[in-house]
DNA sequence: AATAATTTCAAACAACTGTTTAATACAAGC
DNA sequence: GCTTGTATTAAACAGTTGTTTGAAATTATT
């Protein structure tokens, strides 16, 4: 009897190549003979070690949040003495990497992004144990850049400010693409993007601070 | 008789109801029985009307962008007269309003944010036509509310920002529904997060023209 | 080695897809 | 009337999809 944690080759082999083409194709256009040919395995073996290939979709989902976790943990974010400024810094340039990154991991973070446009009914599994968690943590860090108390509704709102200019490089990589190709060369435009998002919300964040008139 | 009936000619319903089903499902998922079906016309007329299934998707989307353009116009963004910061707002009010629209236009943006997301063939006609003009508009105010001469790819990552936490709302709508359902709740809502979005970016580029290192 | 359990495989299945076809209905013009 | 061009229709087509099947190959257990 196979369980979901039994360590088979064709087992892994399968999720690792439904995150690829599940992440370039999306859930409908990817095929699950498309699947079973990269991985070199008969057709049937979707249903086989999984039970169909909404199963394995959604196990590819859980895979993918548990693998961009595990190699960008947010250990320093999660850092309560450090200022709380710097936990911001780091913070966007770990989440700006694990989306941009080209390697196995982009692919990884575009299959979470598709999910999240896009959702199916798995992502109500995942949003508990995998988002949740990191919203909350921003939340922590932007109510102690905030100081002063502020209302719940400020912090939510500064807090789609932020993460939208981080998933902006995700959701519309389209239009950057076209437009500022130059912006998402290489790692170190990514760095500098990450340290521009820092710069323009910690500026903004410090105003807010301030009573207006 | 026919001619007093009041209803839309084959070719415009078509048309119409197109935009719902792709919106709904996306290129691949909608079928063309389905968008034949809600227009209760022959499942042949597709292809009668239009060439196949990938000209009617085409035809639709832009179809969407000339009706979004069409009923939230950028007239006041483009008032040169006006001072920026005001503009600014215009504009973030505009786009935010086009983008979470909850009559038919919704509909049309939800469409465009899916190619955008995940683009087609077709993105690449609409967008010299339709996002380029848009772009360059919000980088014409932006450079104008930094007043003092900076580099091009300051200008452009300001842009990102603030576009980005527009398109948040859109792409990452399940998210927000999950966590702060109150936020898009309405109309008063959606004004209130323009608002936010502007003074957050307003604050955060008013220190950056502020000289820095 | 013999038996049992598990894994792999090619083939078939049933449902669905976009598209084509060929017959029909219907209007306007002669 | 008849002809002509357009519009609509049901049916069929050809291809793809996820899934099932039942036999063969492989591995594990005794």
């Amino acid at each position: 009897m196979t369980q979901s944690t039994a360590i088979e080759p064709v087992f892994d082999r399968l999720l690792q190549v439904a995150v690829e083409v599940f992440a370039e194709y999306g859930f409908r256009e990817a095929t699950v003979r498309e699947i079973c040919s990269r991985a070199h395995v008969n057709a049937a073996s979707v249903n086989y070690y999984f039970r169909s290939k909404e199963a394995l979709y959604s196990q590819a989902l859980a895979f993918a949040f548990r693998e961009t976790n595990r190699l960008y943990p947010q250990d320093a974010a999660l850092d309560k003495s450090l200022p709380p400024e710097q936990r911001l810094a780091v913070f966007i340039n770990n989440f700006l990497h694990k989306l941009l990154d080209d390697s196995q991991l982009g692919l990884h973070s575009k299959l979470i992004a598709r999910e999240i446009a896009d959702p199916t009914n798995a992502l109500d599994d995942i949003m508990e144990t995998a988002i949740v968690p990191q919203i909350a943590l921003l939340e922590d860090i932007i109510r102690q850049i905030l100081k002063y108390p502020v209302d719940n509704v400020v912090v939510q709102r500064c807090l789609l400010s932020i993460l939208g200019q981080c998933l902006m490089f995700k959701h519309s990589r389209s239009i950057i693409d076209h437009l500022y190709p130059d912006l998402v060369a290489d790692a170190a435009a990514i760095q500098a993007g990450a340290e521009h998002i820092t710069q323009f919300s910690l500026a903004a964040l410090s105003r807010l601070t301030l009573p207006k008139e």
